[in-house]
Parts: structure tokens; sequence; C-alpha cells
RNA sequence: GCUGCUAUCGUCUAGUGGUUAGGACAUCAGGUUUUCAUCCUGGCAACCGGGGUUCGAUUCCCCGUAGCAGUACCA
């Protein structure tokens, strides 16, 4: 049989990076298996419709390189099917009209809650007679469908991940299945379109765990085959809770936005909640495809950890910087992004090449370049080296001017520079804390930034001798 | 409240009826270096608690505890 999978968002908005690993896990999981991989908009609810979000995300779908073979199909377009299925239900008295208001449901859940009672629908419009339920419907007062539960039946299911899941339909609620609106709910639309659909496993947050017997249920009231459940655990905040906005990006579009890699956030999401059972940590999406396994999914929630995503992100630019011949594609992908940062330069690669070491995500080159553009105030004491002295470094930096000014402009690159200026220390007897450091103060104006022979090179001659005789000004 | 799920370093995790409980991130210290970063070396750091079962339990069972999720005409 063949595996059919799906991802299916709400556009909402953003695609959430628990959402981005759960697509991720159905596109591992197909691909392995050589299945089909469905993308559907669960859009379903109007209030929440925000407008181009699907189109927002089927972009963001596929930058992270995770392919659907069809889709995105749209549930908002197949209302007469959920219809259809929602009035077979009614007549087989599996379901049933509610006509009760949003009012009455509101103090009913009130007052159970008030009581200590399970909030659940009391049923009142179960018991509704034909002509009753015949004349409202005439009277066009709005009404809902609801699933009708049996009493004290225990729903067995096998959760892939998680094993063994019992619940008593008692702790359920007869589920609304067709709101007012003629739209269905979330547990009509997803059962109807994932048998519709042939969908063979059903991997999705596990946040739907609980309401899983309810999709059982309905799945047996239309005599369907019951999917493969697998159920994720949560991705978590920093203090546990289900991840949320409230405490920073959970957008995976803004991650992508700083500059990290989408190979890299897959990396990293990749490995909340899975494990290869290997101590590899850099993992290809191949390599994924080829290890995983939903057995090797964890059960418990995983808090999703910037640092970590940091040195996937650093370790995946400094590869790919260092082997930028094996990783064109993803070397361009960086200079692009660079030149959109930094519109207002043409040494973008020379930038990547000094830089890569210190990144964590693209959008730091903006910070971490900026003195080169514009050298920042600095007090003339940072010029001296903590083991040296004003005079020292006076000699140093007017020993630099004068064979910095002897290299012609062809022969300004690092190796030579560096050359140039070792030879210099050597035959002057001088002490590299006497001309390099005040060097690099002198071109970046900062306590910490890349090498001397680094800064000469980006800033090129006339920058960087301008940028010396304005710290020998300066200690004068 | 009710129902369900979960529980190994701060974080992501590996692992076992007998292990010095392993790795990675973070952190700390040292090395390299003109600073920073990279890189290298090393350190700190965990089996939620209580009962069983067992010669022996972090591992199996039970009970607690804690956390999380669900409890919508949202998904």
């Amino acid at each position: 049989m063949t595996i059919k999978t799906r991802f299916a968002p709400s556009p909402t908005g953003y695609l959430h990076i628990g959402g981005l690993r759960t697509a991720l896990y159905n596109y591992l999981f197909t691909k392995k298996n050589k299945g089909k991989f469905i993308l559907r908009i669960e859009d379903t609810d109007r209030t929440r419709y925000v407008k181009d979000a699907d189109k927002q995300l089927v972009n963001t779908i596929k930058t992270f390189g995770l392919n659907f073979d069809k889709g995105p199909i749209y549930q908002s377009k197949r209302l007469k099917i959920y219809k259809k299925y929602a009035d077979l239900l009614v007549k087989e008295k599996k379901a049933y009209y509610c006509f009760c208001t949003k009012e009455r449901l509101d103090d009913l859940r009130e007052s159970q809650e008030k009581n200590k009672q399970v909030p659940k629908y009391d049923r009142r419009c179960l018991n509704l007679s034909d002509e009753e339920i015949a004349k409202k419907l005439k009277e066009k007062v709005p009404y809902v469908i609801r699933m009708k539960l049996p009493d004290n039946e225990i729903i067995t299911f096998n959760d892939l991940v998680y094993g063994e899941v019992k619940i008593n339909t008692n702790d359920l609620d007869d589920q609304v299945l067709i709101k007012s609106d003629g739209f269905p709910t979330y547990h009509l639309a997803v059962v109807v379109d994932d048998h519709d659909m042939d969908i063979t496993h059903v991997i999705r947050g596990e946040e739907w765990l609980p309401s899983t017997p309810n999709h059982i249920l309905l799945y047996k009231m239309f005599n369907w085959s019951v999917p493969n459940f697998a159920h994720l655990p949560l991705l978590l905040n920093q203090d546990r809770s289900k991840l949320s906005k409230r405490q920073g990006d959970v957008a995976a579009e803004d991650f992508i936005k700083k500059g990290y890699l989408p190979q890299a956030l897959i990396n990293y999401v990749a490995f909340l909640g899975w494990n290869p059972k290997t101590e590899k940590e850099i993992y290809s999406m191949s390599e994924l495809i080829n290890d995983f396994e939903i057995p090797k999914i964890n059960k418990a929630g995983a808090v999703f950890d910037i640092n970590k995503l940091n040195w996937i992100n650093a370790t995946y630019i400094r590869n790919i910087v260092e082997n930028k011949k094996i990783h064109q594609k993803d070397y361009k992908y960086i200079l692009n992004f660079i030149k959109n940062i930094l519109p207002n330069t043409n040494r973008a690669e020379d930038i990547l090449q000094i830089f890569s070491p210190r990144l964590n995500s693209i959008i730091e080159l903006k910070e971490l370049s900026k003195f080169i553009f514009e050298l920042p105030n600095y007090d003339k004491n940072l010029l001296i080296f903590k083991k040296s002295n004003i005079d020292l470094t006076k000699n140093g930096l007017n020993v630099a001017i004068q064979i910095l000014n002897q290299i012609e402009d062809k022969n300004w690159d690092q190796e030579n520079l560096n050359s140039v200026l070792n030879n210099a220390l050597k035959e002057k007897n001088l002490a590299p804390g006497d001309v390099f450091w005040p060097i690099r103060v002198a071109l970046s104006g900062l306590e910490k930034s890349p090498s001397p022979t680094e800064i000469l090179y980006l800033l090129r001659k006339t920058e960087s001798l301008k940028r010396i005789n304005t710290a020998i000004e300066k200690l004068k």
C-alpha cells in the first residue's frame, strides 16, 4: 500500500516553527517510504482567515524544500462534501441539529464550571421531535450539527508515537460538525478529507491527541477504515509552555529573514523530538530522510533553544564558505542575502569570507561590518596595547604608514599585507602589539574586530592610510 | 475541576536489570593569537519522590508529585 500523508495548516498567518516540524516529519516519513505528500489548507474558520496567508504558507514550505506531490487543496472549496456527510449522519441519527444559542452555551458552561462539573453540551437538542426540528428549520433558526457520542464507551487506539491511548466517551463532548455558517469544523473536515484523500498516516501535533477518539468515532460512523495516527510532542518555550509568539520568534519566515539558512533550521527542528540514535549532529535533508523512523520520535515536549540553532546555523555558514565550490548554490544564497542587507557595498564576498567564523546568523553581518563603512568614534587610549605605551604605539603606526604606502594597489591582498608587515616587524625589531594592535584599532575603532590584515584588505589602501593617519593625529 | 500525555545534566538527547550514565549546545578554565571569532584541550553538570519486584533498579510495576495539553460554532 502506498503511504500517503498530508500537512494541513490553517491560513491564519505565518508558518509556525512547530508547523514546520510537523510538515518536515510528514515529508521525511513520506519520502522515506516513497509515498505521496499532500498539502491541504484548512481554511474553515472565516473569522481567523488572513488574506494571502495560504500563498505565504506555500512559499515558505517550498523554501524549506518540503515539496508536496499534490495540493494545495482548500477545504473552503469542499463545503458541499462536508454538508453531504453531515446530513448523512443526521439521517442515521448519529448526529443531530442543535439550535442552542451561543449565549445559552456560555451560560451552561459557566454554571457547570461553577458546580465543578465537566463542561460539556447537555444535549438539550438531542431529543427535539421531528416536528420541532422541521419548524425551527423552516423559521430559519440558526443551527449547528453535532455528533452524537455513544455513552460510556472506551475508545482505544494505538498511536504510533504514544502507544495505546484509552479515553472514555463520557469525558468527551458532542462536537459540532457543521457550524451555523455552514462551514465544517476541523473535526468533520479532517476526517472527511483524510478519508477522501486516502491518507494512510495522520502525523500531527500532540494537541490533537485528546480529540482523536472523536475522529475515530466519526470514521466508524461512516464505516471508513481508520488511518494510522502519529502525534508529535509539542515544541515548548523556555518556561515549558507550548511554543508561542509571546516569547520570541515562532514564525519560520522570521528566522529566514534573520539569516538562518533553511537547511540549518530543518536540521535543528528535525532533532526536536526525534533522534537518529547516532552522535552525528549535522544532517542534510537526504540523510534525514534516510534515517527517519517514527519509532525514534520522543514522547516528551522539547524546548526550542536558540543557542543550539545558532550553533547549527554557524556551522552551516562556515562549512558553506569554506567549501564554496561544493556548496555553490548555498554560497550564492548567502551572498544574495548580504547584498540585500548591505546594499552599498560591492565587497560582499570579501566581507563574508572574513566574517563567516563569527556569524550565528547572516543578519549579524550588518552590525559586525558597520565600522567598514563608517569609522566609529573611539578613545585614543584604545590604540595603545596593554603591554605597550604611547611612544611605541606612535612609532608602530608611523612604521606602518611607511611600509603600507610602498605596497602597490595590485599587491594589496591579505597574504602580501601579512608578510610585508611581519617582515617589517622583524627588521625593525618591533613587538606585534605595537604594530598590529594599533593598526587594528585605527582601522576599526573597536576593541574587538577581525585581524588588521583582514581589515586593511577590506578597506583598501587609501581608506586604510587615512584612518591610520587619523589615529596618529589623535595621539599627538 | 475533569480527561489525557510526559518525566536522564540549564537545553536537545543516547543508554542500561550490574556502565566511571555517553554525546551535542550553553557555561567555565587553559592553549593558539596583536584583539575578537574560529580551532584545539580539559572541567562543572542529570536518572522527580516514595513504595514494591529483584541478589541488585535510573531501567520493570504501583502510588504520588510536577509540568504540559485538551476541555470553543479555533484549528
